[in-house]
RNA sequence: GAGCCCGUGGUCUAGCGGUCAAGACGCCAGCCUUACACGCUGGAUAUCCCCGGUUCGAAUCCGGGCGGGCUCACCA
């Protein structure tokens, strides 16, 4: 028997029941085609947000019907757990620790976090072979890491470089591009007095006056005959410094007086400058922030150093005009501090040489949706510098390297997994000693060998798993996680992509259409949303969201309906077990109405299959609801019920198989998309018919073909309909019982069909006439 | 500024060359029809953003506007 409602405790028993049978470990012996996933590994939080429900769920309905299509679904789960985000907690929790302490202390969080996290992610129902687990912060992983970075290195992929990086002054460390982030904001242009050739005034235009320490150059347009004449002279700045006057085509002539000073370095355009002509590089900003050959302003952060400086000038009567204007700066993503540039040595990865090869890997890689692709080559074509892959942070894997700090030789570590702290002492061929780098990776180095990792490389037996059948990822790190791994796993490592397809979906808004943000306070988990809409809801909210990547606001609506859709299937599965008492499997003549609904099953199977064949899971789910709600309980369970209640045997017994037969291959149609309800409705209805677990039962096939029935029955639909419009107007319950009706229709009637016409509308006599559809007394 | 997505009843979407443009939510009316009132049966509501073009025929294809979103680039 069948308990009264559909309920979370149902879900939870499966889920124990699946964890405890290991229903989803990865089978290595089995002879069946390998489908895997290289399912990203989420940042550690602790929290599993509305994006994880949407994504995860994603592919584990891929998973899910790739198991049903007779795949050997290969399904780890990883955990990326190193980064600024973990070590912030951490410090806030404990403070400042020593380095060895302050990690651990790092990993024990992170181990936290991954526990409340599974939880969250079993009781979503994803099926994961969570025996398959990898953490980035193992050694196990930092060696593989560390392994795949010594071969780009002899593939001279890698490399220490001075360059100038984004710096935060904060985090005391450099950062990739990927790290920052705009904020828009108020800011002062001041126009300050240089002295020309002559001695005339130059008025040039800076919101940063404390760069001007770091002047190494005044420049205008090519074409600004207001300057034209200063081309090779010395212009005096408002410090007395004196630089070169150089026409260039990137100047904007109408941006302030169309003169400007060029610092190294102020921002991007300057560090550009500086290098197309040669310009000295100075620094005047030291690791801590502070002013440095700055004169009296040493020591002084850049902030009050501007101030102070604006008020010297102003003094000296050379700031003749301050305007306000709005102002995008780049801030670390993290801690939203701005962000300046800053010559340092940092280890990079050689992106810009291998451009054309990435393009052309992802050339190779299907994309879902095919515009995809399009974010990562305008990325590619894009990045100006190579990728800066140090970090100066602590909770991270380190950089495998020694280097000299005398003649700047660099050198492989000898043993892996390498640690600076225990590391052995290295002598350098100029004779020095080299030091050991004490810097640790960006995490996107961590996570961009993924698929390298689930494959097991470089152990034997690697290329079985690579590449991975599907890379499924959040759209809005195409840039990031994608870009980085067909560089690294695919151009660097292997020569051969990385995965077959890239399934890209959205991110979740708030129901408002704005970005879920706890500052706005619309912020919507899944664990709260889980206390009042079972797992399997949710995860057809995932699935009527649209697979395209593209934002979607959270939908209430959609919840609630996949809830009332679950309880629908709960109380006709209910009225079935009463319905399909005693019957013996037997399958006597179909009529034609049996014929329809197996027809119109027929369509659904083939619907469902297509729509899956192309992750467009809302057109699965949509099918299945209307199919089922519509066609299944609202027609075809209303067209039989005099047959079920009847004492024709034979008729009773056609209508049980059909109602038996379509029911059981709807379950497994909505196995992928809400496992739970299947599973239970399985196991109790049809006593595990095809294997101990719906999740393996295969998926269903179209057999026998009905269109002709089909065509028929649709014309009897029409009339059914009329007669209960008839009843409708006429104010009468549809059980009314009428006396005689006579309906018009545009063609002839089969007496099969005016017979069940008669039983199905509950009218005793029918007559028909041709012509227009009406229904009459 | 560039690229990419998108503009369909009140709301959210489906449809992407051919019967009266489909569904969900909401709204209105009726019905407790022996699974379900978390239900059923009906009903109202759309110049398918605008303007041109291709076509026998366009929401659907092409061009140009207008409006929104995302990503990238941005000026000292």
């Amino acid at each position: 028997m069948l308990e009264q409602r559909f309920t979370s405790a149902i879900e939870e028993k499966w889920q124990k029941k699946w964890e405890e049978d290991h229903t989803f470990r990865f089978d290595e012996s089995s002879p069946k085609p390998i489908y895997s996933i290289d399912t990203p590994p989420p940042f550690t939080s602790g929290e599993l947000h509305m994006g994880h429900s949407l994504s995860y769920s994603y592919f584990d309905f891929v998973a899910r019907y790739k198991r049903m299509q007779g795949f050997n679904v290969f399904y780890p789960q990883g955990w990326d757990t190193q980064g600024f985000p973990t070590e912030t907690k951490v410090e806030k929790k404990y403070g400042r620790l020593p380095r060895e302490e302050f990690r651990q202390k790092c990993v024990e969080w992170s181990e936290l976090m991954i526990a409340k996290m599974h939880e969250s992610m079993v009781r979503m129902g994803f099926s994961p072979d969570w025996a398959r687990q990898y953490r980035t912060m193992d050694p196990t992983y930092h060696e593989t890491v560390q392994k795949s970075l010594h071969l780009m290195y002899d593939k001279e992929m890698i490399y220490r470089g001075e360059h100038p990086v984004f710096w935060c002054y904060k985090c005391r460390s450099a950062l990739a591009k990927t790290d920052t982030e705009d904020l828009e904001r108020e800011t002062i242009l001041n126009h300050v007095i240089f002295t020309g050739p002559k001695g005339e005034d130059l008025i040039i235009a800076t919101t940063r006056p404390e760069l001007m320490y770091a002047c190494v150059a005044v420049m205008y347009h090519p074409s600004d005959e207001r300057y034209t004449h200063l081309e090779g002279k010395e212009i005096t700045t408002a410090l007395g410094k004196k630089v070169k006057a150089i026409p260039d085509k990137d100047v904007d002539k109408e941006y302030g007086t169309g003169l400007l000073m060029v610092c190294t370095f102020g921002d991007k355009q300057d560090i550009i400058w500086a290098y197309r002509y040669k310009l000295p590089i100075i620094s005047v900003i030291d690791s801590h922030g502070k002013m440095t050959g700055a004169g009296e302003f040493n020591g002084l952060a850049p902030a009050e150093a501007k101030l102070k400086l604006i008020e010297k000038l102003k003094a000296e009567g050379k700031i003749v005009k301050q305007e306000k204007q709005q102002q995008v700066v780049k801030v670390h993503d993290r801690c939203k501090t701005p962000i300046e540039f800053a010559l340092s040595h940092q280890w990079f990865a050689d992106i810009t040489k291998h451009r054309e090869e990435v393009k052309e890997m992802a050339k190779q890689i299907e994309w879902v949706p095919s515009f995809g692709i399009s974010y990562l080559t305008d990325w590619v074509d894009g990045a100006e510098w190579d990728w800066v892959i140090s970090r100066q942070r602590y909770f991270g894997t380190p950089i495998p390297f020694y280097y000299c700090e005398k003649c700047g030789h660099t050198a492989k570590a000898d043993s892996l997994p390498f640690y600076p702290d225990k590391a052995p002492e290295k002598k350098c061929p100029c004779g020095g000693m080299m030091k050991a780098e004490e810097s640790v990776l960006d995490c996107w180095v961590d996570s961009s060998i993924t698929p390298l990792i689930v494959a097991g490389w470089p152990n034997k037996g690697w290329e079985k798993f690579y590449p991975s059948s599907l890379r499924p990822q959040g759209v809005e790190i195409v840039r990031t996680w994608a870009f980085y791994t067909i560089y690294r796993s695919g151009v660097g490592i292997t020569g051969k992509k990385p995965w077959d397809t890239v399934l890209l979906n959205g991110n979740v808004l708030a129901p408002d259409g704005k970005k879920m943000s706890k500052s706005l306070g619309n912020v919507i988990q899944p664990t709260e949303l889980l206390k009042e809409y079972p797992a399997d809801a949710l995860r057809q909210w995932a699935a009527m969201s649209g697979a395209m990547a593209k934002d979607r606001p959270f939908s209430y609506e959609d919840i609630k309906f996949a809830k009332s859709f679950l309880t629908k299937i709960w109380n006709a599965a209910k009225f079935m077990e009463k319905s399909l008492e005693g019957y013996d499997g037997s399958k006597p003549e179909l009529r034609a109405v049996d014929k329809w609904m197996l027809e119109s099953l027929n369509l659904t199977i083939e619907e469902c299959t297509d729509a899956m064949e192309r992750y467009e899971f809302h057109r699965c789910i949509k099918r299945l609801q209307d199919f089922f709600w519509h066609e299944f309980c609202d027609d075809y369970l209303e067209y039989v019920k005099y047959r079920i209640y009847g004492t024709d045997e034979d008729s009773k017994r056609a209508a049980q198989y059909v109602l038996s037969e379509v029911f059981y291959s709807f379950l497994k149609l909505l196995a992928p998309i809400s496992p739970f309800i299947a599973e239970e409705l399985y196991q109790e209805m049809y006593k595990a018919r095809e294997g101990h677990s719906i999740c393996f039962a295969p998926w269903p096939k179209v057999s026998a073909r009905f269109s002709g029935d089909y065509q028929k029955v649709s014309g009897m639909r029409e009339i059914v309909s009329a007669i209960r419009q008839f009843k409708a107007t006429n104010r009468l319950s549809q059980g009314a019982e009428m006396e005689k009706l006579t309906v018009r229709y545009h063609t002839e009637i089969s007496a099969e069909l005016i017979e069940e016409i008669k039983q199905i509308a509950r009218v005793k006599e029918l007559k028909t006439e041709k012509g227009e559809l009406e229904v009459h007394s």
